[in-house]
DNA sequence: TCTGGGGTCCTAGGACCC
DNA sequence: TCTGGGGTCCTAGGACCC
């Protein structure tokens, strides 16, 4: 059996551990640039606020309702993220955390009559501990255990805690639309709905060889999971990434080369640190720059380009000096630059790193001098040393107006507490 | 005025090998 | 007259996830 444990309305719920005041408020949580809704409270919902609005069409709902507004806290999310993983660690050994509010629970060492009693105490405890409520879904598989925690928090009365049986499968599933099933998207919604296949027990009930042909091997192993036959186990292994990306989108309209490359650079900087910390390296670099594509009128540009590396590497020296000249020969004036990014790919191993029998740059050497400045920044604050390419002065910052303390992060948030 | 950021997996088709 | 059969690797793009 699978369990799966998410977090209700995680960075909303964060932000409310800190500020009992906004108990039973709306809150919304906007993207970066304070742009878009990524969390909403319960309350939020009923409002009808929409995940991924953009915040300047809901500002007369705000007005209205008063509704709290905050800038993402990613230092705030995450830590508070670990502390959950670390609580379901301590009771189940095999865990998945498979995103930052929600992790899957192999609880196979249990028997079916302690599951649901297992799961009431995970939930008690990360109550307890961090003041962050979450929903647990117990299954068959991990769909199924998606379903039941789709249920348990649709349904008060299963208090955050719901299993999904051979009893009670059918008539669950019966209820659910398959859009809300783990791997139905919107093209395969369309699909599907079009085919007259509207529920998640049609959809468990359809042909496997049919589902094959038209939604390929994830749609047939996504039937086979509602039917009750595992195909995807519990990952424990891929703790390092494939592909690491850094982008952003800009406060401000980007126009003059030296801004956007030294924002490149700074993405450079991050997929590099990236990269280090998972002890690995990349055979390849992406750079992508690109206008508004929201705006009606004015000339947009988009460009993409890729860059091999001749040997795997993490050095953000040699990779700035490739990515750099690369940018130089995709920038083009007179336009308003909006998004850039770096995405790094090919990502492999330190220890597989292929050498070149003709590679001329001091390996050794270049490696010393970065674990030195990965050392002072790490004691000293990020970019304590940096490269001159990354600039000083941000003028492409984000906007973020409704930042939030880092309750558990930084010392000069700590709360303060007065008793009288 | 204003629209996020970060990932994974699968497939088809091309280029190449013997 | 008649032009095989079996592979691998890589990449771009699509679909999906949070």
């Amino acid at each position: 059996m699978y369990g799966l444990v998410d977090c209700n309305n995680f960075y909303a719920s964060c932000e409310r551990v800190f500020n009992p005041k906004l108990n039973k408020k709306p809150i919304v949580v906007l993207s970066n640039n304070d742009g878009c809704v990524i969390a909403r409270s319960n309350e939020a919902k009923k409002l009808g606020i929409k995940m991924g609005e953009p915040a300047f069409k809901i500002t007369s709902l705000i007005k209205k309702y008063n509704i709290e507004i905050f800038s993402t806290n990613f230092a705030l999310y995450g830590d508070m993220s670990q502390r959950v993983m670390n609580i379901i660690a301590d009771t189940i050994p095999q865990i998945e955390i498979y995103s930052i509010d929600e992790a899957f629970l192999d609880l196979h060492q249990f028997k079916n009559e302690e599951l649901l009693k297992v799961g009431r105490y995970i939930r008690e405890k990360i109550l307890k501990y961090t003041g962050l409520p979450v929903s647990i879904g117990i299954g068959k598989t991990k769909t199924l255990s998606k379903v039941a925690n789709h249920v348990s928090k649709k349904e008060p009365s299963y208090k955050g805690v719901f299993m999904v049986e051979d009893s009670n499968q059918d008539n669950i599933l019966e209820k659910i639309p398959i859009e809300k099933i783990w791997g139905v998207g919107s093209k395969s919604k369309k699909f599907l709905y079009y085919h007259g296949i509207k529920t998640a027990k049609q959809l468990k009930e359809s042909k496997l060889k049919w589902i094959r042909t038209h939604l390929s091997i994830t749609g047939e192993r996504m039937v086979k999971e509602l039917q009750g036959i595992s195909c995807h186990g519990i990952d424990l292994s891929s703790n390092s990434k494939k592909s690491i990306c850094t982008s952003r989108t800009f406060g401000k309209m980007v126009t003059s080369y030296n801004d956007l490359s030294s924002s490149i650079a700074m993405y450079t900087v991050r997929c590099a640190e990236k990269l280090r910390m998972q002890h690995s390296s990349a055979m390849l670099a992406h750079i992508f720059i690109s206008t508004n594509p929201f705006r009606k009128n004015g000339k947009q540009y988009i460009n993409y380009k890729t860059i091999k590396f001749p040997i795997a590497t993490h050095d953000t020296g040699e990779m700035l000096s490739y990515i750099l000249k690369k940018l130089k020969a995709m920038y083009k004036e007179g336009y308003k630059y909006k998004k850039a990014g770096v995405i790094v790919s090919g990502i492999i191993p330190n220890s597989q790193v292929q050498c070149n029998i003709f590679d001329s740059v001091n390996r050794l050497k270049s490696s010393k001098l970065i674990g030195v400045v990965d050392k002072i920044n790490k004691k000293l604050g990020r970019d304590s040393i940096r490269y001159a390419s990354q600039g000083y002065y941000r003028k492409w910052k984000l906007k973020q107006e409704r930042l939030s303390p880092c309750y558990t992060t930084r010392w000069e948030d700590l709360l303060t507490i007065n008793i009288d």
